[in-house]
DNA sequence: CTTAATGCAAAAATTTTGCATGATT
DNA sequence: AATCATGCAAAATTTTTGCATTAAG
């Protein structure tokens, strides 16, 4: 079963209607899984084989993603609200970790679940129960390491 | 030696004028530790005893506190921008640490650096060399946790 | 006195909304 | 046929910029 097939799946069973249009920004964030991609990208990019999409539906089907846990909205510190197709395939917790490199600005993603430990932690001390997390680890990629060493 | 005294010198020090304005500001910020301001909340503050500041100026000079890394914006998922004092008086990395509750919106701030060994990790096994991090840990406070085990 | 900072207003940039039209169920 | 989604344009946000005026060094 394709992404889309489990999409229209998902929409038709929350009482939405299964349009073109919000089965290629889907396919679209589907197809970019390494990319973390803006409003405005995601319009360009449905638009180049669906020129006549507007920008305010790839909002609003933006928003049915998010609420639907599809996608996920990410902010890199680069000045925009990014958006990526969500990892959890069924948990539906513990994602977001993102290495993002200063030099470059490469950015790598990391599923690993290496919180758990703390997360005990904290709910031993403090009594807050951590249901899910957002790691932004910012540094130097393999490359511009190298590259730091080559000049010091 | 006070937060306006230590700012007025780290101004001089890198060419820029002292201003009423600027050190207002980050009298509000530092005012707030707690709390997460928006660039608007900022400007009312300010304004409560400066009336004549301008929106812009606060802009301004938010961007060059975020330059002398004295202040860091941080991006709580509510949809807005905020910014909060630094909490690395001496070290000048490794912050940003939020417990943010999903049932009533309570933001903790932690400052425990709990990361090494993971950072260590990442090094070995892909060569990312990380300089600072940002986690965001969603869950449901110690209050929150409660209201949850009684109703279940 | 020179340079930089401010306030204001206008302009960008980003996101949301109203509404008539068109597509899905 | 009824309802929901779309595109467009207008509106609402949020942030940035230009410029004459004011304040700091």
């Amino acid at each position: 079963m394709t992404d889309s097939q489990e999409f229209a799946e998902i929409l038709r069973k929350n009482g939405l209607k299964v349009t073109n249009q919000r089965l290629r920004i889907l396919e679209v964030l589907a197809g970019c899984p390494d990319r973390h991609l803006t409003a405005e990208e995601i319009y360009d990019l449905v638009k180049a084989e669906f020129p006549e999409i507007g920008l305010a539906t790839v909002y609003r089907t933006i928003q049915i993603l998010l609420d639907l846990h599809l996608i996920d909205r990410i902010n890199l510190d680069d000045g925009c609200v990014r958006y990526e197709i969500g990892q959890d395939k069924g948990r539906d917790r513990h994602h977001h970790h993102h290495l993002i490199c200063i030099s470059c600005g490469k950015i790598i993603s990391l599923e690993d679940d290496f919180l758990e430990q703390l997360e005990e932690h904290i709910r031993d001390s403090l009594g807050f129960t951590v249901t899910d997390h957002e790691v932004k680890l910012f540094g130097y990629c393999r490359d511009c390491t190298k590259e730091q060493n080559k000049v010091e």
